[in-house]
DNA sequence: AGATCATCTTGACGCCGTTCACATAGGTGA
DNA sequence: TCACCTATGTGAACGGCGTCAAGATGATCT
């Protein structure tokens, strides 16, 4: 029938095509992922504007009502794209924490990794939130154990917070969230550049920032 | 020719209508307002799936060309149904500030005030930071004098900053608003619904977040 | 009254998301 | 081997969209 769930994942159905061959070896071969590729190319070379379902379709070099037999509609395609943000949000958080000196730092190198994809792949991160928004919830993924989400609780424990105090863990945590969304949605409005280029470019703005707005430097409710 | 700035200001230009009589006075009578007007309606009763220009003609009771006589395109239509948003943002953020005991307090409030206004209307606060991110920069309304963005510097001078200290006070101010924007987008999170419920309410949760994050609570660089 | 000009309508264009009937081709079991 | 089944593709069509050009309408000015 119509794949249901993760677009990326073929499941251990029947093994139609080498994935990667040259050209097109069946029907297609592998659309779902073509399509999300395409998604994001056309994303990010054209703008949100010019995402169409039919625009992906003809990037892919299929007629428009092929993906309809692999995403139920325009939004779960989208879905899909989104994902796939996630996936590398979480990725460059865990290696922004890792490059840290130490349990306190990682917190900030945490917030400046974040920030930095988002400033990096602006029309992607914002599809991502539209989407969360959307269904008022944050993805699924954004939630497993090797997401951003729990590097930032994990983090804060290492940085000495204390894992017993429930409500302030949570709060604490959805906090630095809220802190990374708010920088990183703000921090490429045009008129900061003066301010930018006198701090000594971007990347030192964003850390002033963070720092300013707190959570990501100093936790305090939990670990002053 | 065609109104190419405010569309809710209607200059010195010939006064063509009683503006709000009864029924139609002239060939519409004030078609600009009426449809901004509409355009609201829509997004508040509808979501902003629905908000197409035809739809705001229809609501308006015109033809799907009529608006093109008032707004250059669609996006100017929402810029003006966006910056009525800003001005009363603008206007929530000085009660909330006015209502504090005192300038300490009127931090807080401000953040309060802010992310209040966006839950209350979130396709309204959303249609509105669309808009501004498109552009990468605030709108200009916001940058007035009895703007929201004013009353941030304002209290926090009377808060105690120093207002010579011209880079901190500019940073302390961006990161109000990253702030306060990343709350008020994160705090309608289904996930967070019980733990709202455990702290006695939305606002609560609120203030908790906001002082968890900082600026509003105790902007240390300036004030400590 | 007649000219003028802003305003509104009609009709058209191309693009969009989506659906439906049909075509095609790999895999399966007789 | 071959008929069948199912997954995957195409083509044509629908209504809705944003936008524009040409024409109708009616208030205002001289």
């Amino acid at each position: 029938m119509r794949e249901t769930g993760n677009a990326a994942i073929q499941a251990p159905a029947a093994k139609v095509a080498p994935a990667t061959a040259g050209a097109r070896p069946y029907h297609h071969g592998d659309l779902s992922r073509a399509l999300v590729a395409a998604g994001r190319r056309i994303l990010e070379s054209e703008g949100p504007s010019a995402l169409s379902l039919r625009a992906v379709a003809r990037e892919a070099g299929v007629s428009p009502a092929a993906p309809y037999h692999h995403f139920k509609d325009k939004s779960e395609l989208l879905d899909a794209v989104a994902e796939e943000g996630w996936h590398e949000l979480g990725a460059a958080i865990a290696t922004g924490r890792a490059a840290a000196a130490n349990p306190r730092a990682a917190l900030t190198e945490i917030g400046v990794a974040y920030v930095s994809f988002a400033r990096k792949n602006p029309a992607l991160y914002r599809l991502m939130y539209h989407a969360a928004c959307d269904r008022e919830m944050m993805p699924d993924h954004a939630k497993t154990q090797d997401s951003g989400w729990g590097h930032v609780a994990e983090a804060l424990v290492e940085a000495g917070a204390d894992p017993t105090n429930e409500r302030e863990m949570q709060l604490a945590q959805i906090a630095a969230w809220c802190n990374a969304h708010g920088v990183a949605e703000m921090a490429g409005f045009k008129e900061f550049e003066p301010l930018k280029e006198a701090m000594g470019g971007e990347e030192a703005f964003v850390r002033g920032l963070l720092n300013h707005v707190g959570i990501f430097a100093r936790p305090r409710a939990l670990l002053d």
